[in-house]
DNA sequence: GTGCAGGTCAGCT
DNA sequence: AGCTGACCTGCA
């Protein structure tokens, strides 16, 4: 993708591949908020604002190398949408959410965010990791883009009580986080991107709170890899009606079945059918 | 009041 | 291994 790098900016000129509400909305991040004229996002301890104007789409951001890997914007979707046109019923989904990007997400976070998201919905969600984030996260106080907080470390984390998630609302989830956060801190989650994504599966479901569907989320949004094929609620839908004639509800043996056909373009393939299946009309 | 929201876990065949 | 019900919580 083009861009131009500015000391604190960056502009991208030609934005057939970058469309920040298809980016944001396409499920796969939570820390982000619209404004008037501007969506923030943050991630880990950085913050951007993202401008759309008619001709260019601008970045401002507290970190731009950070937000430049972010958005993933050496990689070219043209190539990618090339390939997954070949399957038609990919060819719509990618014609309506056309500027949807994957981005590189912190493990740590996506993990902590994905055991929050589950039978929840997303204010819920979104409230709950900014609840967490201005209780126990580092308050940053920047010259251009004001206070706001950062998304706790683990270290952070692992001095949060059972109790005090539940206090934020986390729910039934507050033990899930408290547990997992415990194991994490003899995990090094870093080596995870080493493991074949069965492994990985395998070790990531071995954490509590995360089942077969929130892996794949992890794997997806929080280590690149495109080889995962998270099937909730709106990809059972989507599969039930476009992809077989006798309806399925096992979302283990959905999951399989898509990421056969899609192989290792299955992470892509899902945030296209997600984001038209659940915000236009399938 | 009741059903639901981006599932997971435990407890049963 | 595969299936079923319970589950925090806040909002329509």
């Amino acid at each position: 993708m083009k861009y131009i790098k500015q000391k604190n900016k960056i502009v991208i000129k030609n934005s057939d591949n970058f469309n920040i509400v298809h980016i944001l909305e396409c499920g796969q991040v939570f820390r982000y908020k619209k404004f008037e004229d501007y969506y923030e996002v943050m991630s880990g301890s950085e913050l951007a604002r993202i401008f759309t104007y008619d001709d260019r789409v601008e970045i401002e951001s507290t970190n731009t190398n950070h937000f430049l890997n972010y958005f993933d914007l050496d990689t070219d979707y043209s190539k990618i949408k090339r390939k997954l046109n070949k399957y038609e019923v990919l060819n719509e989904p990618i014609k309506y959410g056309y500027g949807i990007r994957i981005l590189k997400q912190e493990p740590l976070e996506t993990i902590i965010s994905f055991i929050l998201s589950s039978n929840n919905n997303i204010d819920r969600i979104q409230g709950l990791i900014n609840g967490l984030s201005k209780k126990y996260g580092e308050k940053i106080e920047d010259d251009q883009f004001g206070d706001y907080y950062a998304f706790p470390t683990l270290e952070q984390l692992s001095k949060i009580s059972e109790e005090e998630f539940t206090k934020l609302g986390a729910g039934y989830r507050a033990k899930y986080l408290y547990e997992t956060i415990k194991t994490l801190q003899n995990v090094d989650i870093n080596q995870i991107k080493h493991l074949s994504t069965e492994k990985a599966i395998e070790q990531l479901t071995s954490l509590n709170g995360v089942g077969p569907k929130v892996a794949d989320c992890i794997l997806l949004f929080g280590y690149y890899n495109m080889n995962v094929f998270p099937v909730d609620v709106w990809i059972e839908k989507v599969y039930n009606s476009f992809f077989t004639k006798k309806p399925l509800k096992d979302r283990n043996l959905i999951t399989k079945k898509l990421t056969e056909q899609f192989k290792n373009l299955s992470g892509y393939a899902q945030q296209y059918l997600f984001y038209y299946k659940r915000d236009g009309e399938f």
